[in-house]
DNA sequence: TTCCAGGTGGACA
DNA sequence: TGTCCACATGGA
């Protein structure tokens, strides 16, 4: 156990509930469970930015760290926003501050984007969580136990009928179409890290059942490209309803991607799920 | 029970 | 190029 201080925005629940990771579990102490590659991480928000964390100092440099995307100053993000400019952004900004953009695994962010197109979070956590447990290799932790998210070459190797019991749907092809474009080399997901955003959604939406919503997913939650700009049923609802004109993207330049984040928290917290 | 969900591929005009 | 529809499942 260790504890450190945050002074810049992070809230646990606000990153939790913003339908960018599916491998957060809330425990009974209030906190987080989180795996991250071969990591499991317990996190709880303590007093005045502090945080208790499940890990060595040294773990926390190397790993979470950059998970959490401690580099970023999010608070300067979100004072480009003027509230006589952009009342609506404003307000999100507002009410999602405390979001962080993760530094995700991009083939887990690949996956769990193509497992979640038309379908609500819950359903995609449970599919999620199914194809680890399925896949996934077992861990032990004091006595807890946890599976890691399974790499392309062991989903490529799962029956169609093990994949259908994780209750993927029409979407098992999608699945295994990504899993043979990364483990034949066709995909190159490191690569992309660094590659313009047009050659990263072209890239992305070669994999058959990958469009440009879900590549935008992977290019901003698994890449950390965060100009991308996924637009979902609840941003299409959000340009309509609020920039009947146009949302200025040139103006939010290079931050899109965390703009939309807040746009997507706020209203879904709004008008959505209770 | 009904509607909808962090959509996409494919058919058709 | 644009529009329409099926798709599989479960949460609310």
């Amino acid at each position: 156990m260790m504890e450190i201080q945050i002074l810049d925005d992070f809230n646990l629940d606000r990153i939790a509930d913003s339908g960018q990771c599916f491998r957060w579990t809330k425990d009974d102490s209030g906190g987080y469970r989180i795996i991250h590659k071969d990591k499991l991480l317990r996190i709880r928000s303590l007093e005045n930015g502090i945080f208790a964390l499940s890990c060595t100092e040294d773990e926390y440099l190397r790993i979470w760290h950059d998970y959490f995307d401690l580099e970023e100053d999010y608070r300067a993000v979100r004072r480009r926003v003027k509230q006589e400019e952009d009342p609506f952004l404003a307000w999100a900004c507002e009410r999602g501050k405390g979001i962080r953009i993760l530094r995700q695994d991009p083939w887990e962010t690949l996956i769990s984007f193509i497992i979640s197109q038309n379908r609500n979070i819950p359903a995609i956590k449970r599919s999620v969580e199914l194809l680890c447990e399925s896949a996934g290799q077992r861990r032990e932790e004091n006595g807890c136990s946890y599976f890691l998210f399974p790499g392309p070459e062991k989903i490529l190797s799962m029956s169609d009928e093990a994949l259908a019991a994780c209750r993927l749907g029409y979407r098992c092809r999608y699945v295994k179409a990504a899993a043979a474009d990364v483990a034949e080399g066709r995909l190159d997901l490191e690569r992309l890290r660094y590659a313009s955003e047009e050659e990263t959604i072209e890239a992305l939406t070669g994999v058959c059942g990958v469009g440009i919503k879900v590549a935008s997913c992977v290019s901003l939650f698994g890449l950390h490209h965060v100009d991308a700009f996924p637009v979902d049923v609840w941003i299409r609802r959000i340009l309509e309803n609020e920039y009947p004109d146009g949302y200025p993207k040139e103006k939010y330049k290079p931050y899109n991607g965390i703009y939309q984040q807040y746009m997507f928290y706020g209203y879904r917290e709004k008008y959505g799920r209770k």
